[in-house]
DNA sequence: AGCGTACTGTGCGATGTCGAACATACCGGG
DNA sequence: CCCGGTATGTTCGACATCGCACAGTACGCT
C-alpha cells in the first residue's frame, strides 16, 4: 500500500470547501482498520465517525441466532457513525471492516459541532445519509426477490466500486455471512462466474476478468443504488444548496 | 371517525415545542388520504411533507419486472417525505395510503426554512429518520432470514400499532405485496392464524382478535423496531439535545 | 333477485435454498 | 517437508416458496 496519507481520499472529506475543511482537519486522526474489526458493535455507543480511504467497511445487522445479513457498505464514499450526527449515539447494526485499509476518525464531539452549525458538512452527510437509505431499501428488496448468484454480482460490483484494484480479499464464507445466506450458494454461484471467465478465485482471493461481463449479469438493484448515489452527489445538486 | 382535526395526533407535531409548532401552524392542510393514494410517486420531487394522523402510509420500492415490497411504514408517528430535508428532493420508492384517513401537509418550502434553523424540529426530523433506517434495516434481515408467518404478524403488528382500533382494512392480495410474496403465502398464513384463533378476516376486514398471541409468534424484528422508535423518542434523550 | 366482480381457498409440479455431512485441495509454520 | 488448519467442492433429502390454474364464496350494484 502506498502512503494513503490523504484524508481527501474520502469523498465526502474532499467535497468539503476548503474554508470547513480546514477546521476538521486538525482533528482528523488516522486509523488503520484490520480486516474483521468491528468499528461499532450494534447497541455502543459512537465515539468517533470514520472516514474510510482505502477501507471498506460493512453494516451488519445480526440475529438473535446468530445469523446475520449485510444492509449496507461505505468505502471511500462514505461514513460510519451516522448516528452521532442523526441524534440517536448508537444504532442496532454492527459495523465491520471487509476489507482492510485506512480511515480517519474524527471525534464524536467534534463533528457534532460542525455538524449543528449547519455549514457544508450538515448538507453533505445528509446526502450522504439519503444514499445510505436508497442502499438499504434496494437490499431489502434485493433480499426478497433476487436470487444469490445475482446478488453475488452486486456484491461484487458494489465492493470493486470502493477500491482500486480488481482484486478483493475475501473468501466465500464471509461473503456468505454477509449476503446473509450458506456458505454453499456462494461456492455454486462463484463457481459458475469462475467458469463463465468472469472472476477468478483461489482461498479468498478473488480477481475479476470481466467486469462489464459481471454488470450484465447483476440485477438492477446495483444500478439505481449506484445512481442514485451519483445523483446526490453531483456537483451540481451539491453547490446550488451550498449557495442557497 | 371522529373529528381528527388536531394536527398534534401526530406524535412529531406533538413533540414540538408550542413556539416552533406555532411557526408551523398556519401553514399545515388537512389532507384526507384514500386508500392506494401515491402519495409520493418514485423518482418525483416531493412538493410537501405528510404528517398521518389517522392514516398509514406505506413505502414501496418497485422492481422493474412489477414486483415490489414494502421497506417501511409510517403512521401517526412519522413524517413522509424525508428527501425533501435531506436534501435530495425525491426518492427511488413510492408511498402509497395503506390505511385511508387524514394527514396534516405542509409546503416543501416551508418545512426546509424550518429545518435549515436547526431548531427542535431538525432534532426531531433527524431522529426520525434514524427510526427510520432502522426499519429499514430490520426488513432488510427480516426478508432474508423469515418465514412468510412471522413476516405477517409482523407487518399486522406494525399496522395495529398504528390504528385505534384492532380492526385492519386490507386485502390478503395487497399485504402480499407489502410483503413482496404470492398472494397465496398470505392466504395460507393468515388461514394459520385463523385457525388459532388469533385473528378473524373476511372479505378485506381482518380483526385483531388476541394480540398478545400474535406478539408471541412474530420474530424479533418487530420488538427491535419498536424499541429503538421509542428510544429515540423517550423524553430523557430530546430534551437533552435541545437543551444544549 | 340476479349478476358480476372481488376476495379467498386449493392443488399441482418446478425451483431454489437450507442443513448437514463429508471429501478434497491448498497454504503456511514449525 | 510434513502437518494442521483453512478454504473450497460435492452430495443428499427436506422444506418453503413460486407460478399457474381453477374452484368456491361473499358482497354490492342494478
Amino acid at each position: 500500500m502506498p502512503l494513503q496519507q490523504d484524508p481527501r481520499k474520502n469523498h465526502l472529506l474532499a467535497a468539503l470547501p476548503a474554508a470547513d475543511y480546514e477546521r476538521l482537519q486538525p482533528h482528523l486522526e488516522r486509523v488503520p482498520l484490520p480486516l474483521g474489526w468491528v468499528v461499532n458493535e450494534s447497541g455502543r455507543p459512537h465515539r468517533h465517525v470514520y472516514f474510510p480511504t482505502s477501507s471498506i467497511v460493512s453494516l451488519l445487522y445480526v440475529l438473535k441466532d446468530g445469523s446475520s445479513a449485510e444492509i449496507a457498505v461505505a468505502g471511500n464514499d462514505g461514513v460510519i457513525g451516522i448516528a452521532l450526527f442523526m441524534g440517536g449515539e448508537t444504532t442496532p447494526s454492527r459495523a465491520v471492516v471487509q476489507s482492510a485499509g485506512d480511515a480517519f476518525r474524527l471525534p464524536g464531539a467534534v463533528l457534532k459541532n460542525e455538524f449543528r452549525q449547519g455549514a457544508a458538512l450538515q448538507n453533505l452527510l445528509l446526502r450522504y445519509t439519503q444514499a445510505l437509505i436508497t442502499q438499504m431499501a434496494q437490499t431489502a428488496v434485493c433480499n426478497r426477490h433476487h436470487s444469490v448468484g445475482q446478488q453475488l454480482c452486486r456484491w461484487l460490483l458494489l465492493s470493486l466500486d470502493r477500491l482500486s484494484s480488481n482484486k478483493l480479499h475475501m473468501t466465500q464464507e464471509l461473503i456468505a455471512n454477509m449476503l446473509g445466506v450458506r456458505r454453499e450458494g456462494v461456492t455454486a454461484a462463484a463457481g459458475r462466474l469462475q467458469a463463465k471467465g468472469l472472476i477468478n478465485y483461489s482461498r479468498g482471493k478473488i480477481t475479476v476478468l470481466d467486469r462489464p461481463g459481471l454488470e450484465r449479469r447483476v440485477c438492477e438493484c446495483y444500478q439505481v443504488v449506484k445512481r442514485e448515489s451519483d445523483r446526490l452527489f453531483s456537483p451540481a445538486s451539491a453547490v446550488v444548496d451550498r449557495v442557497s
